[in-house]
DNA sequence: AATATAACCATACATAAGTATAGATCAAGC
DNA sequence: GCTTGATCTATACTTATGTATGGTTATATT
């Protein structure tokens, strides 16, 4: 009949709750659903849940359906055959756990935000931490490789008062007209390769060192410099 | 009737190349396939897939897809309703591009790798760049996730010479005891906190700032000194 | 005790949806 | 010209599959 009843929830942890609190039988029919969509790649039947459950009553099977829409874990398109779907929530807590083998026996769900990396405050010296209520995320990867960045290791202290430590990597963004003071990766005619602070000037360009024991490097404009990318992150581990 | 036929695709370029190959309807039909999909979570079935490109006949789609099914691209179980699938591979190439509106033109497929960040190659002053043959991913959120670990993001420059500037997120793996030398996030006894190096001594444990204009702070042994845990990784965004 | 939830059963009805068969036109390649 | 692939059309057949209706027993909660 209709789609998803009034869905309360709206975390990840809800739905988790939910799943840890659904009885036996009600568990083992999502289970199989996420089992059985990743396997199939479409919609069970209630004739397939049945088997799977065995049960020989596609209403059975109906019935705990209608349970698990109550609770805002499934929904389907009324009358349509196969059109039987985990809610996105429940999917994803779901997704990792599933096994492309005969068992429909899912372990304890994982939650998503274990592979996230939370942002719990800010800590400034003389003070407390100051802690944000809802922790952001920390979006690093899929940021910079949608606007079609790389990574690059870097060897050797020449930009270290930028805080560019050596063995850090640098994260580059393809840009071949930098602006003065931008950090760059840059190609020198003799083919060899340097991360500078970039400045043009009237008849130069000068890529300049943040260490006070190396000079600057100047480069007449009729020569060949290309400018790979400017540096737009950092990554160091410790 | 069978499923999908002998599959002599082994790379996403092969099915990238396939798909590009795709005659005009034969190409809508697979872009439908996959919106349909996402958009309603379950597979379309012919009437509709039908009336997305305006025919009028489910014949004329089981056409299409016998094409796509010979061409790889789909495959389904006989006699199921709503069975059909897009190969996985497809499914993938495809997936980020759909958009959850009534258009079923979607552009140019984009490829899953676009959402990791890949290190090119190592970077000294006065070589070249020298190039990884087989770029890795960088992975930071899901790495330092899983060992516990969270994001703070810092404020002032006592940390300065090792690199850690003002406004870098820390990242912080949970770690009482740290040894000497390790970076740490510390609570003093006055409630205050701070990030510093950490060295523990006959009666006392010293935080020793990385800036010279700073001195360390020495807390006697009978005090309340809580670490919060030791410095692992750091972020910059430029 | 009364009520709600959980979990199973049966039969019947209705139709969404895949398949079968047949046909036509157009374009491209050999 | 002939063949193949692309693209559309029609009608008919079949059944997989959801829904409706009705029933029972057990358990937990109020």
């Amino acid at each position: 009949m209709n789609n998803i009843e009034n869905n309360e929830f709206v975390s990840a942890s809800d739905y988790y709750q939910a799943i840890e609190g659904l009885p036996k039988r009600q568990r083992e029919v999502l289970n199989l659903i996420a089992v059985l969509i990743k396997r199939n790649g479409y919609s069970p039947s209630l004739a397939e849940l049945a088997e799977g459950i065995n049960v020989r009553n596609r209403m059975t099977i109906n019935q705990h359906l209608e349970a698990l829409k109550r609770k805002g874990l499934v929904s389907w398109s009324a009358n349509l055959k196969r059109s039987l779907k985990l809610t996105d929530a429940v999917a994803e807590l779901l997704n990792d756990q599933v096994e492309d083998n005969n068992s429909n026996t899912i372990p304890f769900p994982k939650s998503k935000s274990e592979y996230e990396l939370n942002v719990m405050g800010t800590i400034s010296a003389g003070s407390g931490i100051d802690a944000i209520e809802n922790p952001e995320k920390l979006d690093i990867e899929s940021y910079y490789a949608k606007i079609g960045c790389y990574a690059l290791k870097v060897k050797g202290d020449s930009m270290i008062d930028a805080g560019i430590n050596d063995g850090d990597y640098v994260i580059v963004k393809p840009n071949p007209s930098p602006n003065n003071g931008d950090i760059v990766v840059a190609l020198l005619e003799d083919g060899t390769a340097t991360v500078k602070r970039f400045y043009k000037e009237s008849n130069s360009f000068k890529l300049v060192p943040e260490n006070p024991s190396m000079n600057p490097i100047i480069i007449d404009k009729s020569s060949n410099l290309t400018i790979q990318g400017i540096v737009v992150g950092l990554f160091r581990q410790f």
